[in-house]
Parts: C-alpha cells; structure tokens; sequence
DNA sequence: TGTTAGCACTCGGATTAAATGAGTGCTAAC
DNA sequence: GTTAGCACTCATTTAATCCGAGTGCTAACA
C-alpha cells in the first residue's frame, strides 16, 4: 500500500489538530476539520490504513488516534520542502550589537524561549578553524608569566603559565616577537609539529615556556571540544506540556539542561550534519540525547563570520509547532549573521 | 505559656520524624519515637500547647502535626548552638587544585548536590576590595588596544578598547608604566577621583583611553555586582520531594536555578549578613528570593584568601536534614581554605 | 496536679462501582 | 468507493463508601 493524496491530506490533518490540543484526535473531528467532504466512516478506513503504514497509532483501543515519530517525520519533512523557497521576513528581535559574547547569546537563548514558549539553547561558535591574531607573554612576577591570545572574532584567552627562572624584559620581548612574526595569522590546522620545533629551537634554554604556550594558543584556537559552552533558557517552559511534566520525565530534561556536557553531543551532531547551514528536526528516538527522547529539537546553524558555527536548537514536545519554530529559527539565523557583517 | 524542656523534646522529635518521612506525624509516633516514656495522651496535649505557640500546625483536622517555619527556626536554631563548637571531620571531598576557576566550582556543586541529594548552588567569589596585581594594554592593530587586568587571587579581565588615533609603541609603554605604578597594589576603595584625574593629566592627549582602562580596571576589581557568577548543580534533586515536585512550584524553582540573576539577592544577602563566615538557614518565606518560598536555603560563606568571598548553598524541601547538610558545608568551607593555602 | 485510658468524632485518602461518552470496526445499503 | 448504522471497547469521570490515623475531651488514677 502506498501513501495518497488524500492520505496525505488526513496526516496532516491529525498532525495540526494534535499539535493543537495534545489529546488523541478521533475520525469524526477529522471529518468536519478537512475541506475534503467525507464521512467520519471514510476517515475511519483511511485511518486504519495509515495505522497499517505506521503513521499513526492509538494509544489504546476506541482512543482517536496520535501521530508515531514516523508520523511527524513525513509532516516536517513535506512541510520543511514547502518551506524551501519563502523568503521569511519575521518580526525583527531587536539584537544589537553587545559588546559581550556570552551576554548576547544568553539574551538569544531568552528570547528564542519566550517567543516560542519552548525551551532554547544555542552554542556559542565554537572557533575551529579560527585564526590568531595577536599573542603576548608578559611577566606578572618572578614564577608567572601571563599569554594573552586573541583570535579573529575577538575571543580572548589568558593562560597563566608558571617559570622557574626568572626571565627579563629583553628575553620577554624576543619570546614576543617570535610568537607573533611565526604565529600570527595562522590557524590551528597551518600550525604543524615542524613549526613548534623550529619555534622551540629558536627559543633555546626557554623551549618549555614555547611549549606551554603552544599548548595555550592551541586551546585558545581550537577551544576545548568537551566544554563547548552552552547556554539555555525556558526549562522551565517544559511544564506546560503534559506529557513532559511528569516527575520521571521532567527530571531528565531539567538535567540534560543542567548539566550542559549532555545538550554539546546534541550540538556536535548538528554541526557536523549541517551541510553549509540548514535547519534540522529530531523527532523523539532520533535525538542523540537518550534523555530528552520524549522531545523534539530543532537545531539550526549559525555562521559568525567564517569557520565560526554555533547551534540554536528548541526543545519541545513532540507535538510542537514545527513551523512555527522553523520560521522563528531562520529569523534568527538571519539576524545573526547581519550582526556579524554590523560588528566589523 | 513558656516552651519547657519536655515540650523541646517533643517538638525536636516531630521534627525529625517528619524530616525522615515528609508525613505529619501523630502523637502515637511520637510516643514510641521518643525515650520519654510518655502516653500518646499526654503528647498530645504537649502538642495541642506547641501549636498554640505556633511551632507546629496540623494541615487538616484529624491529622497529624507538621513544623511551622517558627518550629523549624528553634529547631535549627538549638541545633546550630549545639554544632558550634564541634570541630568536624568529613570525608574528604578529593578537592584538588584545579586550573580553572569556574571548573573548580562547577565541580564543587556538582560534588555538594551529590552528596545531600538537595540542589546546590556557588557562587564565584566576588573580588570586592581585591587588590590590582598587574595591568597591560597593547597594541592589537590600529584602533584597538587590549586592556589585561589581573587582580589578586589570579582573576584576569580583559577589555577590548577602540581608539580613533594610532598609539605608538612608545606612547604605550609609557602609558603602561603609569598605570602600574600608580594603581599596581590598590583596591576599589584606593582608587579615587583625585588620582583618576591625576592620572588623565599624565596622560595628555590620551586620557581618554587612561578613562577607558580605569573602567576596566574598575569592572576587574569590583566585579559587576549584576552579573555575579553563580553556578548550580542538581536541580533535578528536587523532584525527590512531592511537596516541591508539583508543575507550579517545580517550574519556578527551576526557572530560579536557569535564571540564576534570581539567586543573586540570596548571594548578596549572605555575604552581608555573614559575621565573617558563619552559616545561614533561610526557611521557607524567610528566604529573599520569593520563587522558592516553599523551600529551606542552607548557605555558607567561604573565603579565598583575603577580601575574596564567595557563598555556597543548599537548596531542599523545609524537611531537609539540616544537620547533615550544615555539616557537609562546613567540611567544604573547611577544604577550600585549605585549597587556597595550597594554591599559593 | 500531672498522667493516662477510653471513647466519640472528624476528615482526607483509598477503594469500588456505576455512568459516560468518544471513538472504533464491521456490515450492509447506496 | 462512500456512507449510515450499530454493537462494542475502554479510559475517564463521578459518586458512594469505607477505612483508619489522629484528635479532643472526660473521667479516673497516682
């Protein structure tokens, strides 16, 4: 049996209306919601057979019926596909320019939430690929010497990086030349074990600072893969779905919320799916998160200029408004990027 | 009417019990509970006495008593005195020096929430009258310098500052010697007006810059009082306790714990109230932050090192086992002195 | 005067039973 | 292929009932 038309027609029909109220939707309410004219007896043998196809299912006998994540798969993915072309102008979110990172996601992640009423996260870009763009070691004291790293993008780093002798400003100052001149401009990939041994022979007696150096530049480039920073809002928003709120449940979420490390695999998998920047949805089982599988997410890319990529994602329950939340994302999206062209 | 020794007794005993169990306990329990060898009739006419005074209420009629916040309150009250002298071995937490300070932390509420089965909550410790041990500005490209601060106890800023006109090489130096040797060593309250305007006559035709890096340098030493880092572990915990599990105060306890600005006014009240470093019980309506009314904060004042104080909490039902937490705070007030001494 | 046994009474929560009604599958007629 | 009709199912709602923990009060006791 192959999925029609006016099958078609019927999913989605059941999809919206569940989307709407939660409850399980019955053949009659389909009757009188769809411009189809048929009898609630039609939709009852259409039902049975899109039940056979594995698109809906009854939580139990003489229920209505509640789509299956094979359900909601095809309903994003024809609405995704009808999505493609629209040009989406959506209300403008007012982002300015902030002068910090972390203050301007935190605020993203907010606003994302309460437009949505979903919970929100986004990553901040993770850095790959990034390149440096001024280093400096000065001595705090005797033992400490500080390394300040910038890359393009404007993030900092400081390591604070311990000696046993004292070294002077002249040496200091050679140290900072060498960096800069060998460094400077490359990013973590151009940056090979050739170079740090030539570095390391230029230096002499101070080849050991070189290498903690080295080991703090390539931090400050590559930005630690497990601590992606991650930020997110609206958890609380989770309660206002049944079907999530119960304590086992809601439990979980509240901890894959807290516990950030859990949402980065999430993250990864978006970042490394996304071909160039597209909007993904994780139905239920899909998701690479095993405890928010009673969820749905909604990731989408960002790009902060080039090779900075970050996630924003909404997680929601399984009957969320998907169009409205891809609209809200690729908004987003937009704006992020204009903010990028603004900055420079 | 006076609350007498047996009265104590009976009401320390209804405490515990309910602690243990989160039911309101009968005056038969009680009777057993205790080695006071006392008739269930005789208990309760104690306890129709205890909740004249107001430290016990009855939820309904026919039921058994639960504390009141006042009956909580004595309880604690008593039991802290009995605490003070005690010197207290706990087992150690394998707290280790850790390079980062926000790693530190993190790990240290994810340790405190484990441990108490509560929800956990540091906060950074804020720098207020911390000393400047180090200032740097340099020269990133034509119309940005960088401003690192470094105060005392390690914590580095950086600033980002836009010029319109090139500094040279030389200008910066000189600028850098300034501002070391007028500021190095001072704190917040050091630094007034007369040596700012000071410092800008110096400067010359630079002042603005010397007033863009004394801002800086002001945000390092003060810390914005705003924004004060607060990290937290083990939300989940309170799903453990029905009382406090129910969609409406769940959401607000949670949301108190994303937004952390909430729990702020809880940090600063502490750290105000704190005589030098004691420990505070916040119950129920006592607590400063209205959305977790239904809940007990336990909170502890720690101290890194001079001037450098941060606040530790616990965050539980009423029914909490204040004992054990306040002795397991006071182990880590304990260890993180340590902590600092060997970070020196 | 303080303590205790006994008893009637209260009331929330659990248990059970019945009623409700949304929704289904199937059949027969159009 | 579509539809009306009907018997059947079953989660949910409502009402009725029971149960028992716990109380307050009184009278007797030490």
């Amino acid at each position: 049996m192959e999925i029609d038309a006016r099958k078609m027609k019927i999913l989605q029909a059941i999809v919206r209306n569940y989307l709407e109220t939660g409850e399980p939707v019955g053949s009659r309410t389909i009757s009188k919601y769809t411009d189809l004219n048929l009898s609630s007896a039609t939709i009852r043998n259409e039902m049975a057979d899109l039940e056979e196809l594995g698109y809906i299912l009854q939580p139990h006998t003489s229920a209505g019926r509640i789509p299956s994540d094979k359900g909601y798969r095809l309903y994003v993915d024809t609405m995704m596909a009808e999505k493609e072309q629209e040009v989406n102008e959506m209300k403008e979110l007012l982002l300015e320019k902030e002068e910090k990172m972390d203050a301007m996601l935190k605020r993203v992640a907010k606003i994302l939430a309460n437009d949505t009423n979903y919970a929100a996260m986004i990553s901040a870009p993770a850095v790959q690929g990034n390149k440096v763009k001024f280093i400096q070691l000065s001595r705090v004291d005797k033992h400490q010497l500080i390394a300040v790293i910038m890359v393009e993008g404007n993030i900092i780093k400081n390591n604070i990086i311990h000696v046993n002798d004292y070294l002077d400003d002249e040496t200091i100052l050679k140290l900072n030349i060498m960096l800069n001149s060998s460094l400077g401009g490359l990013s973590i990939s151009e940056i090979n074990l050739a170079m740090i041994a030539q570095l390391k022979h230029q230096a002499g007696v101070h080849e050991d600072i070189i290498s903690d150096v080295i080991d703090a530049v390539a931090d400050a480039i590559k930005g630690n893969d497990e601590d992606l920073e991650i930020y997110t809002s609206g958890a609380k928003n989770i309660f206002r779905y049944p079907e999530l709120a119960d304590n086992q449940k809601a439990s979980e979420i509240i901890d894959a919320f807290e516990e950030k490390q859990m949402l980065s695999s999430l993250v990864k998998e978006t970042l490394t799916n996304s071909e160039s920047r597209g909007i993904q949805v994780y139905i239920g089982e899909e998701s690479p998160v095993s405890t928010i599988k009673d969820c749905s997410v909604v990731t989408a890319t960002y790009e902060l200029g080039e090779g900075m990529r970050g996630t924003i994602g909404i997680i929601g329950p399984k009957r969320m408004d998907y169009e409205k939340v891809v609209d809200s994302l690729k908004g987003l999206m937009h704006q992020l990027d204009n903010l990028y062209d603004k900055n420079e």
